[in-house]
DNA sequence: GTATGGGTAGGTGGATCCAT
DNA sequence: ATGGATCCACCTACCCATAC
């Protein structure tokens, strides 16, 4: 408790300067005495804290002390400030350990960069209630270089040049206003406007990147938990939808869900297998999807579903017959 | 017994006010 | 401009209570 205590008093006076016994007292919610008993455990201790004496006195740290509290880097401190600065309150009750832990993480950026890196934090959002899309697939990697630069202009608030594979298209070249970065289930992702417009870019198919010197055009400030919430809904609802019928294991249940879009109907046979009406994104998710459940699922509708997982459990078959 | 924390009292010293 | 009075904040030295 004390020691805890003594780390947040050299902290209090990195940020504030100088603070009077009282002030110290009153933020550590300890008697001035117990802050004096303090100062001298520190000053024992070899921290160099001095005391001004009279009117608008106080206590302070000699010019240029900095504390080693966290041993972060700048971008580990920002990574933990991207992580604690959503919903942190209600993280499993650990709301005031959070608030103390960022309080030391900001601390440990140097001085001018902590309203950089506060800035940089509300760009980036990490596993957000609602997914784009509720497939569990495994994370791609995504090039180094590639997410520096992209995370570099995003950041900077540059417009940004990217080389990109849109599914069943030749990659092509775009310029766009970067607005933030999104993980969601191991996929990251890039939210931009192109020609004033909402676009969401998967990273794994940017295969390259190039920060522009010219301002992107986008606002000062973003809610990027809001804007992902309203691009995810604008997902979940447009696009060619397919509904499916499905007959399938009960254990593997929890698999088919996790992957689909949502389940509109579920029911139990009375050999105790499950019925489920399920919605997927398209058909290539759909069989994706199904493919994976193997024989612990079937696919009862609708019928191309069914045959192309037959010409796929076919062609299978063939490769392996010789 | 030890660690921690609260309270009190008297002292010191810098800043400010004000009369001279 | 100067010096004394006053205010404010830290310094030191006690004592006591509580928890472990």
């Amino acid at each position: 408790m004390r020691a805890d205590r003594l780390v947040s008093l050299v902290l209090l006076l990195r940020r504030h300067g100088r603070l009077s016994a009282a002030r110290l007292a009153r933020e550590l919610e300890v008697s001035t005495r117990t802050v004096l008993r303090d100062i001298e455990a520190l000053s024992a201790a070899g921290v160099p804290v001095y005391a001004e004496r009279g009117r608008h006195g106080g206590f302070a740290l000699l010019p240029g002390f900095q504390t080693e509290l966290t041993g972060l880097n700048h971008d580990e401190a920002l990574a933990l400030l991207v992580a604690g600065s959503r919903r942190g309150a209600q993280v499993f009750g650990l709301g005031s350990a959070l608030a103390s832990a960022m309080l030391k993480v900001a601390d440990a950026l140097p001085e001018g960069h902590r309203d950089i890196a506060a800035g940089a934090a509300r760009r980036l959002l990490i596993e957000p209630e609602t997914d784009l899309l509720s497939r569990r697939a495994p994370a791609e990697e995504v090039p180094d270089a590639v997410a520096a630069e992209i995370r570099r202009a995003v950041f900077a608030g540059h417009r940004l040049r990217i080389r990109y594979a849109a599914v069943d298209q030749a990659p092509k070249w775009r310029t766009v206003d970067p607005i933030g970065l999104v993980t969601a289930r191991g996929q990251g992702y890039l939210l931009a406007a192109r020609s004033g417009e909402d676009r969401t870019y998967r990273l794994s198919r940017v295969l390259a990147a190039e920060e522009l010197d010219e301002p992107a055009e986008r606002p000062d400030d973003v809610d990027l938990d809001r804007a992902w919430q309203e691009r995810s809904t604008r997902f979940r609802t447009g696009g060619d939808q397919v509904v499916v019928l499905v007959r399938m294991n009960p254990a593997r249940r929890k698999e088919l869900v996790d992957t689909a879009l949502a389940v509109l109907a579920e029911e139990s046979d009375e050999d105790g297998r499950l019925r489920l009406e399920v919605s997927f994104q398209d058909a290539r998710h759909a069989v994706w999807a199904l493919w994976q459940l193997g024989v612990s699922a079937e696919a009862l509708a609708p019928e191309w579903l069914r045959a192309s997982l037959r010409d796929r459990a076919v062609a299978i078959a063939a490769r392996y017959e010789t």
